[in-house]
DNA sequence: CTTATATACAAACGTTTGTTTACCAGACCC
DNA sequence: GGGTCTGGTAAACAAACGTTTGTATATAAG
């Protein structure tokens, strides 16, 4: 996993300094912001002084793409895995996606705040990379959301308007939902992250107006 | 509205200075965050120097805490106006109650998104006041969905989970979701926000299996 | 006219910023 | 031993920061 720079494949005593100013860095983004957070503080977390950061990144915005590009391959990886788990069927992959979008968001809630968040403070071309991610992110949602309404697994028509809900509007109303339950959610108020993730996955198919199949247990 | 410092109510030719570096702040915190708006940008957008500033508020801070405070009492304001239109009936009440929350954050965008992350650059005692007002607009939707559900109206119950999902956390998910509507709308995409606000409404009913009731029109 | 008040300005304040530089200790190879 | 590399240190850099100061000007009151 941590991949020391040079050695033979040795892991290793302590994390290496590359990646620890990573996770000191993307703590402390998360606490006050990037342009809040001084090279010095982050190097002061990792017991270094400060000049000694450009010996691992060329610049303090370097230290902020590395963070947001691991964060977008990981979710952007777990989502497509969550989607081959729910088969063929629609509503599945949907309620698949909802779970582990959320559990990303709540177990790795630093880095998934700064990503959404921090990203205006890179260069244009590098936020423009995350932004195509994110917007790769939701095509995955809108896909799913127009095979099940296709299959007539889902419904979203509303009897006091012209039209249905529109495809692209529900897909960021479910994105809004679990990427923000990262920013709120604590494993202390008894509910656990896999337990949010469950209701969060339920409440989205209600939201979509998925019938309950015959082969789902009814109480 | 805009009230002028001294004058006898006769309107001034431009809005007053005060007023204009609330606005000016609130569009340079909403696009680079607190921390990286210097007093300088503030002053050039309003056409001064630096100084004069603070001959309106006593620091980048206080500007910063009168913007969100506004911002919260119109929010709350606007709410509890939609609570009582929306009569006794907890379907309704809490259809506008999405509908008047997805409103104020598309129409006041940047207000909404400063005020909803740039609170932890505040003094704690007012970050406090913040977050109070905060939990007081998650508490009208806690009460009207648990309305809801002890008249039968809404249907919260998971046949694959134990117990029927939380009201805190159901009011999580609805008010995630149209606070950050206002971060992605854009009403040149084919859509007015009166539109997104109805489609929201009709997509929480549905998220908390509100049945459609007789003298509902069904199409 | 005189006086007071509000608000603008230019200039400077001490501090902190991101980054660069010159130097040094230890590990490894021959 | 000597040579090279890695990754640390302390000190310095110009630039920018929020804020204060002294001063000028315009308006309104007495």
């Amino acid at each position: 996993m941590t991949r020391s720079r040079k050695t033979t494949d040795g892991a290793p005593a302590t994390t290496s300094m590359s990646r620890r100013i990573l996770d000191e860095a993307a703590r402390l983004f998360y606490e006050d912001g990037f342009p809040a957070t001084t090279v010095r503080k982050i190097t002061a977390a990792c017991g270094v002084t400060a000049g000694s950061l450009y010996n691992h990144y060329g610049s303090k915005e370097e230290v902020l793409y590395a963070i947001l590009k691991r964060a977008h391959e990981d979710s952007e990886r777990i989502l497509e895995e969550g989607l081959l788990r729910g088969g063929d069927r629609a509503d599945r992959q949907l309620a698949e996606l909802v779970r582990e979008l959320t559990l990303f968001h709540t177990e790795r809630r630093i880095e998934g705040l700064v990503a959404r968040t921090e990203w205006r403070h890179l260069p244009p071309d590098q936020a423009k990379e995350v932004l195509d991610a994110q917007q790769r992110v939701r095509r995955i949602f809108e896909r799913t959301l127009e095979r099940g309404l296709n299959t007539g697994r889902f419904r979203l028509n509303d009897p006091r308007s012209p039209g249905p809900a529109r495809v692209d509007v529900v897909a960021k109303a479910i994105l809004d939902m679990c990427i923000n339950a990262g920013q709120w959610f604590r494993p202390d108020g008894g509910l656990s992250a896999q337990e949010l993730a469950d209701q969060y996955a339920f409440l989205v198919l209600q939201l979509v107006g998925a019938a309950p199949e015959a082969g789902d247990r009814e109480s």
